[in-house]
DNA sequence: GTCAGTTATGGTCACTTTGACCAAAACTAA
DNA sequence: TTAGTTTTGGTCAAAGTGACCATAACTGAC
């Protein structure tokens, strides 16, 4: 393809595999609290290596799929979710990530709305983990999942992802509480809604949350376009 | 790799071919205005296909490099440069990228000092453009540097990243002359240097800039870590 | 029906940041 | 010496932010 990089011994030695690989977040109620907390599904390792292990899903990438649609069936296979935003994270390709072979893994991260993750398939070999409280994971997954973190938390303060991970209705308070979850501190109550309330991409409704302890919140509905990826541009 | 001869059974069982590309951009003084601009070098193809049209440099990853230590070998290989900054840019997987074979590309991107940039090669199929004033590329490579100067932009805005087009010594004008080129928009010198001045990053010296037509302006030296990246966290 | 408890919502106030603009300092060129 | 230009320090009003207070509106206990 390039000519001035092959050369004959690269040729003869196999090339690096390619593997998609997906950080998958939804909102959960902590079992403590009770307040919101991440979670991500996990798929155990029935084979070497890391056997035993918890890993991100994933799998190699079959011909005929772009990128995301790989990972978005990813996603489907291993959880039966449909993710309500997808966007491409890193592509690790470190030497020693895997000791068998070399393999180069393109990660995409998903946010999943609570609804659709109350539908998760659970088994004997996928499982729903506390973000902030995984142990050891296979490969370099842990590292994957800290950027993924990381990541969410830059998109939270800058973009407008934390709708993603809420239902098509909303009240303010809800919002709020994704915002602690994944930031984890405390907002001002008043302050927040002030700032959300001066984003033109949130629509008030004129509804309001019913059953509740205590004065009903009004619901909103989020109205903006999703990202600025080079898979999402020509959507935009 | 693959021959493009190759029947559809055979493209089909062959897994896609990984390979390697940098957007390398460098400040140089436009010809019109003299004031300093983004620049970039662009190799011609010399085999089908788009055969004769400018393209990014790349190639395949070998066995025994870092996707980063490709980047950065690719980039020396073309231009002799070394870069002061780099940085994954994206993925790009999409199915009819190259019409011959399926490629999945992992594009960096670099800034290089002009320092360095006086002394890269050019040769007859190695050339430096104006960012702004590309042609058609082969593949889809106009597109990926669009997202790249994209990318630029905002960490332009929000990030230290200018420091890494100048050499190690710089006037605030020179910096504002980077923002200037690159956000394509005049800056406040007043303004602009306040904000500098509050950013603990750039450290003041105790020399001037000799030799200017005007009141000498103080030299700064920039003290930070560049980056967040997977790549480059444990070094941070 | 009344009242305590709690959340939703609106507001103030001091402080910081930002953009527009002014003016003096410091150098060169003529 | 003077005109011209850039550097550098400053003001001022507008906008944004964080801390905090107060009222509205609802539920549940009594």
């Amino acid at each position: 393809m390039y000519s001035s990089s092959a050369n004959v011994s690269e040729r003869q030695a196999a090339p690096p595999s390619l593997a998609i690989s997906t950080v998958i977040f939804a909102l959960r109620p902590s079992e403590s609290s009770g307040r919101p907390t991440l979670w991500l599904p996990l798929v155990r390792r029935i084979r070497e290596p890391f056997k035993g292990l918890w890993a991100l899903p994933g799998g190699p990438l079959s011909h005929a799929e772009s990128l995301q649609d790989a990972a978005s069936r990813n996603l489907r296979e291993t959880t039966g979710l449909a993710p309500s935003y997808l966007e491409q994270l890193y592509a690790f390709g470190g030497l020693h990530r895997s000791p068998t072979q070399r393999v180069v893994s393109i990660v995409y991260w998903a946010l999943v709305q609570p609804t659709e993750a109350a539908l998760a398939d659970e088994s004997e070999n996928v499982r729903w983990f506390r973000a902030d409280r995984l142990g050891e994971l296979a490969f370099d997954h842990n590292a994957i999942v800290d950027y993924a973190l990381w990541r969410l938390r830059n998109k939270l303060a800058y973009g407008s992802v934390a709708y993603h991970l809420l239902g098509e209705y909303f009240t303010l308070a809800q919002v709020r509480e994704v915002y602690e979850a994944v930031l984890d501190r405390e907002l001002d109550p008043a302050n927040f809604r002030r700032q959300l309330k001066s984003t033109p991409e949130i629509e008030e409704t004129g509804e309001f949350l019913q059953g509740g302890k205590h004065r009903p919140p009004r619901l909103y509905r989020f109205t903006g376009r999703p990202g600025l990826d080079p898979d999402n541009r020509s959507t935009v």
